[in-house]
DNA sequence: TCAATTTCATTAGCTAGCTATGTAAATTAA
DNA sequence: TTAATTTACATAGCTAGCTAATGAAATTGA
């Protein structure tokens, strides 16, 4: 154990650990992209709901639980938010009646043009200061551990096969 | 920017995105964590906080805010289930009556051995497959991110000054 | 010295996650 | 071809975050 920092800093051995670095960071970016769309009514939950439909409109919801890599009640709680806003649309699979496809509103789909440079800035603050190998490397690094914890985590990684 | 690898993985572009990245680690890790502690009634959630008090048991709950840099009202109702669980008694301070300062109790201070290797099982999980520097480089690299993000967050960085 | 301001904790009420459970449609198997 | 199983969605009820507003103690300043 290295203990060079440790008498400049108290904080330095828990404020170092993984754990408290990614909670920090997490919130800390949802909150500064909160802060930035919540002008247009959406919230940094939705945020992630509608960037895998502007990619993929009118996946199933289970489909969406996977991409967004949450659970299914979570997923159903936020469409039916997104659906009272009118940002989206339920609509039963005509090939499954347990299947229901999800859709993006006129209003959903313009939102896109609007929101993407506000999340572009948001990337470009959390960023700042790093050169391009080092942001590349924070998603690298990022990536191999969600592959880490996909081992005992809900769903398979990205891109799945269906299992 | 490159794009070498779009080609191969249609989810590539957003799977790729540091918002996403991040959310998903985080929540990757907090349910593996409490894998793990909630068999010694402790959460994810609830980890955070007494690993602070760990290091500095006493302190008042503005302080212990700080320190894990959640909100007042996020702290005051953490505290109140830990106190009711019995791992933590609040007092309030002698020197100034507006403040109430946190103390673990036994039973929470026995908890920190048995607690601490899960953390440490997680924490070598997830960066399981990297080398010695490049766990260093992502915490770097996390708290630089941290640090950006910190201009438009609730509390300066540690170790702070009193504001 | 006492009125105004600041600080610390709290409450109320909201969104966002989760697990466990239920229900109906589709599929599998007897 | 019907009974059992699986799949997809929904509901209930919980913890965990947040903002806004309230209350009470301490500090400031006229």
């Amino acid at each position: 154990m290295p203990k060079k920092q440790e008498t400049e800093n108290p904080y330095a051995e828990w404020t170092n650990s993984l754990g408290y670095l990614m909670r920090t960071a997490f919130r800390s970016m949802s909150r500064a992209l909160e802060n930035r769309t919540s002008d247009h009514g959406v919230t940094a939950s939705q945020w992630h709901f509608l960037r895998v439909l502007w990619m993929e409109d009118g996946i199933s919801q289970r489909e969406l639980s996977e991409r967004v890599r949450m659970r299914e009640p979570t997923t159903v709680v936020a469409l039916k938010r997104l659906e009272k806003s009118g940002l989206v649309l339920r609509k039963q699979s005509p090939d499954d009646g347990r299947k229901i496809n999800v859709y993006l509103s006129p209003k959903a789909k313009r939102l896109k043009t609007k929101l993407m440079p506000l999340v572009e800035e948001v990337n470009e603050l959390a960023t700042e200061g790093l050169n391009a190998e080092e942001k590349a490397e924070l998603r690298r690094l990022l990536q191999k551990v969600n592959a880490n914890l996909a081992a005992e985590d809900i769903y398979p990684m990205l891109p799945a096969k269906k299992r």
